[in-house]
DNA sequence: CTTACGGCCTGGGTGC
DNA sequence: TGCACCCAGGCCGTAA
């Protein structure tokens, strides 16, 4: 499940081979995923890349059109759940649920492969860019402490949310947010808004600290996850957390818990990251005085 | 403002 | 061996 390590393992990955090149042909399988798959495929063919970026869990190849007055467009990229982008020779075999194909003038191929599709692609002009990339949150790692700390501690909503949350934080998923909390030792059912000043701070250096680390080792490789060359990463064997239930914590041996927050499987120590209090005793009080008007 | 939930989509696992 | 069922979670739209 790419987050914001693998997306950026792919994006380096592509940094050093796609800008300069001009893509000289385009191949669509399923479009469903594609905003408008006709302009992609007529404004695709003849412009060149001028760059690669990423912004959190998006990948965007800045392209200069085809039509001579240098006009800007964006191919804007989501991997989803199961998106792989890589580039290859033409003739190497195509894997299952391959959905385009960008021929290169150097004879090489991109390809995007993406069994369930939940990736997004659009190329857009820059003012529609914006529009999609604006409401992005923090990077997470060119953020500082205070910003950081500005965007978490002034929410009521739970902290594994609000990482989760590409409009306060782009970029983090739930690998990620539940390495970052068990290493901040904050449970992931505390609210922004009640963390304490070193808890924010521990939580600001763990989600530092295990993305720098992840992009280091090029990713987790849980399922699906390769980078543009088609090599998986090293970060799921450093996992501390994530998939381990019943597993004891690296730190103190007790049993790893999975409950249900925000939607969301999440991995923690019962007994590092402390679950919070003050939500259940007053829910258990209302429901006490509920059953006592009834009566 | 917030949270919850269903939908999208496929493959892999489980149980009968 | 098949088949029904559930689960994984990125993000979006809708409802409460």
């Amino acid at each position: 499940m790419p987050e914001l390590p693998e997306v950026e393992t792919v994006a380096r990955g592509l940094r050093a081979t796609l800008p300069g090149r001009r893509v000289v042909q385009v191949r669509l399988g399923k479009t469903d995923f594609i905003d408008d798959p006709a302009a992609l495929e007529e404004k695709l063919p003849g412009s060149r890349v001028r760059g690669v970026r990423r912004l959190g869990k998006f990948l965007v190849l800045d392209l200069e059109a085809a039509n001579g007055n240098g006009e800007r467009l964006g191919l804007l990229i989501h991997l989803g759940m199961t998106g792989q982008i890589v580039t290859c020779a033409p003739e190497a075999p195509v894997a299952p649920h391959t959905h385009a194909f960008l021929a290169l003038d150097d004879g090489r191929e991109v390809r995007y492969t993406d069994i369930r599709r939940f990736g997004r692609m659009a190329i857009l002009a820059e003012a529609k860019q914006a529009e999609v990339l604006g409401p992005l949150g923090l990077e997470p790692l060119e953020a500082s402490e205070e910003e950081f700390a500005a965007r978490m501690g002034t929410r009521r909503a739970r902290v594994k949310a609000l990482l989760l949350d590409q409009h306060v934080l782009r970029g983090m998923g739930n690998i990620y947010t539940d390495e970052s909390l068990w290493r901040a030792r904050v449970h992931p059912a505390r609210l922004g808004t009640n963390l304490k000043g070193d808890e924010m701070r521990r939580l600001f250096r763990a989600v530092r600290w295990v993305l720098a680390e992840a992009i280091r080792l090029r990713g987790s490789s849980i399922s699906d996850y390769v980078d543009s060359d088609g090599q998986p990463g090293e970060f799921q064997l450093r996992h501390r957390v994530y998939q381990r239930e019943g597993k004891k914590c690296f730190r103190c041996g007790t049993a790893i818990r999975r409950v249900i927050v925000a939607g969301r499987s999440s991995y923690f120590c019962p007994r590092c990251q402390p679950a919070p209090r003050a939500r259940a005793a007053r829910t258990g009080a209302s429901a006490k005085r509920k059953r006592q008007r009834q009566r």
